[in-house]
DNA sequence: TGCTACTTGCTTGTCGTCAGCAAGTAAGTT
DNA sequence: AACTTACTTGCTGACGACAAGCAAGTAGCA
């Protein structure tokens, strides 16, 4: 705002198009962000956002057409991120071992990005009001994690590690509604939660609820 | 709208002031959840509130101070709702016993009133936004959950039906983010949900997980 | 009981703000 | 130079909030 007149990025050789749009579309996500965990969606403007990121109160909307298809943009490019941790921690795992490790992931990332899980869970979080313009996203995210685990599990079931009369489909997603509904309690009194002991805490009780009955039986 | 010009109640002998307002706060209460329930809470309007409810399109305004003090009211007027339930539920109970009665209060609550359940889940979730003028709100119902939860969980250690390495106040963090998370996945995707089974289910984990490892010890 | 002063419930007029649009300007491309 | 694309500016309708006014209910006093 005070040193480039012309934009976040005046000095040097010319931007492609490409490279433009890329740059001003980086900043208005990264302003909604801000202004998000500022001021929460209601109170956060098209205006606001596209002048904090260096570009005039048009742009927003020019850019994404609306207030909701603002919000989705941010919504995919958190998740995109979120996606990534989960990738790397669960990598081959599967079972009981997979569950285990995307609740480390999903600590590590609350951790490492705690604006970036704050906002995406408010956004989320704005998908449940009717005729929301980005529940479809939201949709989208949590039925393809709820498939994800249902996997994990019934290859635990396949395996011998997990037991065989539990229902793929619903422990998913159970599982899922623990990790939103945590982080809700941790969004809106952060102190009343000890996330890390939640944690292992929960892991113990995965093992207690899905392993077999008596050992493992041989795989 | 149509059979009284002056408003809900224009026959019979006049209303004392206090009567008048118990009847236009009920009346609008009721036009809001309608309203939340068929545009979400952005697109309801604080005029269209009033005038739904058979007044003018001020009232609301008026009455509740601003969209969050309405907002604030209808969270109140249907958590007090729902507590009836889970009161009735549990009881005298303790333990996992009464952790599964309030689960199916839950469901029952749920089941009887769908509408009310889903948009009390919509204004929880407003709350989550950053400067959320009914965040207090549902932070003392989410906190006053949590300690019932809580105690329920020590009295089952006292008594030797849960096992007594486990935290109290973990445990029902993780149990109130279940039924919240349960909630979401319901509300924006229902069909995706079989909310009974999910129940059962539950019900029997908790029992695997919370129980004292062999057997009852002499209570 | 009837009259008057006062209080409270409710409505209408108005203002500032914001989302969304359309027309215009500047920057990059062929 | 002609064209396309990125971005800005001017404008409008809608909404939340407020304030002034009207009407219905209440209380004091004969």
């Amino acid at each position: 705002m005070s040193s480039s007149p012309s934009g976040p990025a005046s000095d040097a050789q010319p931007l492609t198009q490409a490279e433009r749009t890329a740059l001003s579309d980086k900043a208005m996500i990264e302003a909604a962000i801000e202004l998000i965990l500022e001021r929460g969606t209601d109170k956060t403007t098209l205006a606001a956002i596209g002048e904090k990121a260096g570009y005039s109160r048009g742009l927003a909307t020019y850019r994404f057409g609306s207030k909701a298809g603002l919000f989705d943009a941010v919504c995919k490019s958190i998740s995109r991120r979120w996606l990534e941790y989960l990738k790397e921690a669960v990598d081959g795992k599967t079972g009981i071992e997979a569950m285990c490790a995307a609740l480390d992931a999903f600590l590590r990332f609350v951790s490492d990005m705690p604006r970036e899980a704050r906002v995406l869970h408010i956004l989320y979080c704005g998908a449940a009001s009717p005729l929301s313009e980005y529940r479809a996203t939201s949709v989208n995210i949590h039925s393809k994690q709820q498939e994800d685990v249902a996997r994990w599990v019934q290859e635990g079931i396949a395996n011998g590690t997990i037991r065989a009369d539990v229902d793929p489909r619903t422990v998913a997603a159970q599982y899922i509604a623990y990790i939103g509904g945590m982080n809700y309690l941790w969004i809106i009194n952060p102190g009343s939660i000890d996330f890390r002991r939640a944690n292992e805490e929960m892991k113990r009780q995965l093992r207690l609820a899905l392993a077999p009955p008596e050992g493992r039986t041989p795989q």
